[in-house]
DNA sequence: AGCAGCATGTAAGTGGTTACATGATTGT
DNA sequence: ACAATCATGTAACCACTTACATGCTGCT
């Protein structure tokens, strides 16, 4: 299984809910893309490159103000959906918060403390960001509409099982801490 | 912001529960950790090395059948909680199948069908696994427990949030199945 | 005798991050 | 004028994955 990059996905998907520059790409794939996936800005221009040498994306006009925007060509679309098929993977997990919270046991009962408040906040605030992209995907009635608020709902699930486990782990404190200060003494 | 490996907090954090041989740490992170860690096995014993040279880790009699167990030394201890108290990064998200869902628009209505069983499987199958880790964590009564059901908890909370997603957006695509029919004739 | 699992590594390749570099345009 | 944003790239570095290579031990 060679290890298969799926910039092209996402900058073909991007593309094909409209002609844009490639800084507009950056910027959908930080925004709205940016609670499921992730991809380096030094990889996007170069990506849109290749693709427009391969013929899978062409440039339309200019954009709004300066540049040139990119549109996806018939070709495009087709690889677009060839992607789609193909099996999806998803990168292993790597949350340096849980890391850190497993060995707990070397760290200081305040410094456990910070790292659920932190986890508790972070996903008060996506839950927060959430409620605006939710009011952006009502005013927009397309097919494509399911399928964002599908992403979306995901997102919200996520962010409030966090939520609601950080609050437990954080009740779960002081017991944990009077059962430490016990053991040691 | 240099990019910093956190692979020597993991492998320091898994020998700072007892000495084990490289093996052995390549198996603790691959089963314990793994549904929030991952190390390449590449990595591991280069790692192991590089650790020993610094003298963070040292060998200490044999493991089991062959090879030379590992042991984290005083010097390695302090290094852990260094590592434990520096800010953690949490790799941004890659997730191919939100990806792909995203832009379900250009997908037949049974792809995506087949993607959210995906998901829906993937969440019971993790849910059916943390069932036995809780089991192992209930004999163990040191004052780590405490923390690995902490981290436990959160794969928890997260299967169960997915799993309630995949449901209720299963039972939701009859409707856009509907729609978007209608939108085409 | 043979297989599964234990055990330890290396080497090539690549995907991706980060930082740097440059200039146009719009708003104040 | 000046700042912020739009816009397009490049280059170096590195972390990581994958595949390969090798041998031992315990069981049947």
């Amino acid at each position: 299984m060679p290890r298969r990059s799926q910039t092209d996905l996402a900058v073909l998907g991007a593309l094909s809910t409209g002609p844009m520059t490639g800084y507009e790409v950056r910027r959908l794939i930080a925004g709205t893309l940016g609670h499921f996936w992730s991809e380096s800005f030094g990889q996007i221009y170069p990506t849109l490159t290749r693709l427009e040498r391969g013929g899978l994306v062409r440039r339309s006009g200019t954009g709004r103000t300066s540049g040139s925007a990119l549109e996806i060509t018939t070709a495009g679309t087709a690889r677009l959906r060839e992607l789609l098929a193909e099996p999806h993977v998803t990168t292993p997990p790597r949350n340096g918060l849980l890391l850190r919270l497993f060995f707990g046991s070397h760290l200081s009962s305040d410094e456990v403390e910070s790292l659920l408040h932190q986890a508790r906040d972070r996903a008060r605030e996506a839950l927060a960001g959430y409620e605006t992209v939710r009011d952006d995907i009502a005013g927009d009635d397309s097919h494509e509409q399911a399928y964002r608020t599908m992403t979306l709902s995901f997102g919200e699930h996520a962010a409030r099982a966090q939520l609601a486990w950080a609050e437990e782990s954080l009740a779960a404190l002081p017991a944990i801490r009077e059962g430490s200060s016990r053991a040691r003494g």
